[in-house]
DNA sequence: CCGAATGGCGATTATTTTGGTCGGATTGCG
DNA sequence: CGCAATCCGACCAAAATAATCGCCATTCGG
């Protein structure tokens, strides 16, 4: 149904958190988890993922966790999904690995793919930066500014999450 | 995995086909199925949604099938994909019905439904005219995907959170 | 009237997604 | 040193979703 799965979500979010909260140091899986309301297993998982692409270090021990491994603007939410999910096609007679039955006489996976391609460039194109809701900062590909009140700011305000 | 099901693939196959072989009248379930190696019980519900959504006319009776509602020109991807899938959201807490646990915390939702919107407007412009014969079909020059500078500029639009 | 075709709904099976468990390795702190 | 916090990786089970198939009614054409 052309939809991200919850683990590219839940993935995002993480990301735009240690985005946004970069200069607290490292976040564990567990505290991210418990922000968020995520199990925390499916999290762990997720992270993992993140920090074998490269895209997350991860620090072991007490008071370890996670740091983005760039830049925020350098990251692009393409590259988030990817990571977790693994390349993406719009046609899902997928055109890597193998055909599917009826590759031969599939008419409309060419066309469709220049869709997927334009998908994968928007995606590439939105930072995880960006994703941080207060983003008022414009690169240089111009245009795109957001005002402060047309955002619903979500504060997390205090409460014990989850349990 | 953002990617469409095998239903709006064989619904886009199936429009497809209607719409260059218009000229041979009406074409039923059955043979477009055995055509493209698509079981015909799917591929007959498919079309019968398409039907209904008024996007195909079907005539029964021998000799009957289905024929394109209206110039292929005018008809979008878009509008195929959702006569079989419904609404397309790209976040997986759909905002339509219900928000998902994480409503109040979920900080990516609404960046994400930004590229949403993009991407609808994409297959909307994407006409089954245009699915004929691979891709050089440029009505309007310049391109007929969005160009890449339309894409960039991904604007908050106030905007649907929840219900 | 009979055969051929669609219309519509349900039922069954396959695939994906999701969340969880277990045992282990690594690091830091007291 | 030893313990606790944390990450790591594989394996697994339940839930959701998608894909396919089947049945019967209806409608049309000869």
């Amino acid at each position: 149904m052309l939809k991200l799965t919850k683990k590219a979500d839940y993935g995002l979010i993480a990301v735009r958190h240690l985005a946004e909260h970069a200069d607290l140091g490292a976040c564990s899986a567990k505290d991210l988890a418990e922000m968020y309301g995520i199990p925390q297993e499916a999290l762990a998982k997720i992270v993992q993922r993140l920090a074998r692409s490269k895209l997350l270090t991860s620090q072991q021990g007490t008071n370890g966790g996670y740091v983005l491994a760039r830049d925020p603007r350098e990251i692009s939410a393409l590259e988030v999904i990817r990571a977790i999910e693994g390349p993406l096609f719009i046609t899902s007679c997928n055109s890597s690995t193998k055909a599917c039955s009826q590759s031969s006489k599939c008419t409309v996976r060419e066309p469709l793919q220049k869709v997927s391609r334009t998908i994968e460039d928007v995606l590439s194109k939105l930072t995880v930066w960006e994703l941080r809701e207060g983003s008022e900062e414009a690169p240089a590909a111009g245009g795109h500014l957001v005002r402060e009140d047309e955002l619903v700011r979500i504060e997390v305000s205090g409460g014990n999450y989850g349990k």
